[in-house]
DNA sequence: ACCTGAACACCGTTCAAGT
DNA sequence: ACCTGAACACCGTTCAAGT
């Protein structure tokens, strides 16, 4: 893997500048979001900010207080969403967009988030939110707290399929080679060998959690 | 992290006796299974093993290699997976409870796969066992393959977020301090505390996706 | 207060050498 | 055919030393 690790970005132009946590969380961002945690080492991270491995322990303590830091800038862009639309399931289905784009766009995060147990916290604004609306249609208690962890294993669970799919236009979807062939339904194999449907699926399972849950407009 | 490395396992007893590629897969299935991927070490491999580092390199290739034989090896136990019950929603809700289960005692196993794209290959099997009871009532087409991605994403995320729970008990769940305290539903936030809820949330979600399906008795 | 290079114990991997 | 130790380039991290 030496070629992966000869690719890296102009070291940023500072004369005499010292580094500050924020930026060093800036860059390290960068690192992780274009080439994934593996490729966030501290040497990696000094050289883009144009300075000693040494400098960047002094500002953070260590790897994992960075891996922290940027866990905790995402966290609190979670508490920005909010809800729209003018019924109670527009807007449950709003809160549910609304969360999976953000988790999409910001996937390498969320898998750390997610390693080292900081799901819950990430979670709980939109838990909130939601919360709130399932209250304004009357439902309480055990019952709506099973509707909202359905919703968010959902959206969690979809999300990781389209990270997968990015990373590879083959995953999740099946190569049509693999299935026998006398197997008659084709129209199957082959809408599972599409990997755009992924929207559908997010998009369908949504709605169908909707209806079993009994929220009507 | 020098505690954790130090904990390990009696080497194996061979006097001259040769490893196998075999053995070396069993004995790193172990280590991942005990104390996680990031656990495998080619040293510590070797070190259970009894022999040379490079022993192991002659045998298998490398570290590479030796993740690749793993999820090899729960492709295989994937293909064992079989419907039963009489009607076709007993026979298609117990393959997804049979995926589930499978999944979740080889839980390390199922992240590598992700990982390294193999999840198609993985759930190929289930995914035509599924097809064939969805057929057996009618279902066909790109309508029967939503209903099998939508059962597939649900397996998934309910095995992750079980995961998750295993390592922190508090996980997927939410302390309740984090509400407000003027949060009026005591009753829901005492219910998302509970961490013994996965199982219910998984047959909620199932049942849920089975009738928004309109697969009937 | 902030930066630096040298050094440590760990990695994965290769190589030349043994039997 | 199978095993071995030495060596390489990489890690994360610490330390003593500079300004």
């Amino acid at each position: 893997m030496s070629a992966a690790s000869r690719v890296r970005s102009e070291p940023v132009d500072r004369d005499g500048r010292p580094v500050t946590a924020d930026e060093i969380l800036e860059v390290a961002g960068n690192i992780v979001e274009r080439h994934g945690v593996d490729a966030l080492t501290m040497r990696r991270l000094s050289d883009d900010l144009g300075v000693a491995v040494t400098s960047v322990y002094w500002h953070v303590g260590n790897r994992d207080a960075v891996l922290d830091g940027l866990v905790d800038r995402l966290l609190d862009r979670m508490e920005t969403i909010r809800a729209v639309g003018d019924t109670a399931v527009e807007r449950v289905a709003s809160l549910a967009r609304e969360l999976r784009s953000t988790l999409l766009e910001r996937q390498h995060l969320v898998g750390l988030a997610h390693e080292r147990d900081r799901s819950p916290a990430m979670f709980l604004p939109v838990q909130q939110a939601l919360a709130a609306e399932l209250a304004s249609v009357g439902k309480h208690g055990a019952e709506a707290a099973l509707m909202l962890r359905a919703l968010q294993v959902h959206v969690i669970s979809s999300v990781l399929m389209d990270r997968a799919a990015a990373r590879n236009a083959s995953h999740g979807t099946v190569d049509p080679d693999l299935w026998p062939a006398n197997f008659v339904d084709r129209e199957l194999v082959a809408a599972l060998a599409d990997p755009a449907a992924y929207d559908t699926v997010f998009e369908f399972g949504l709605i169908a959690l909707l209806g079993g849950l009994g929220v009507n407009d």
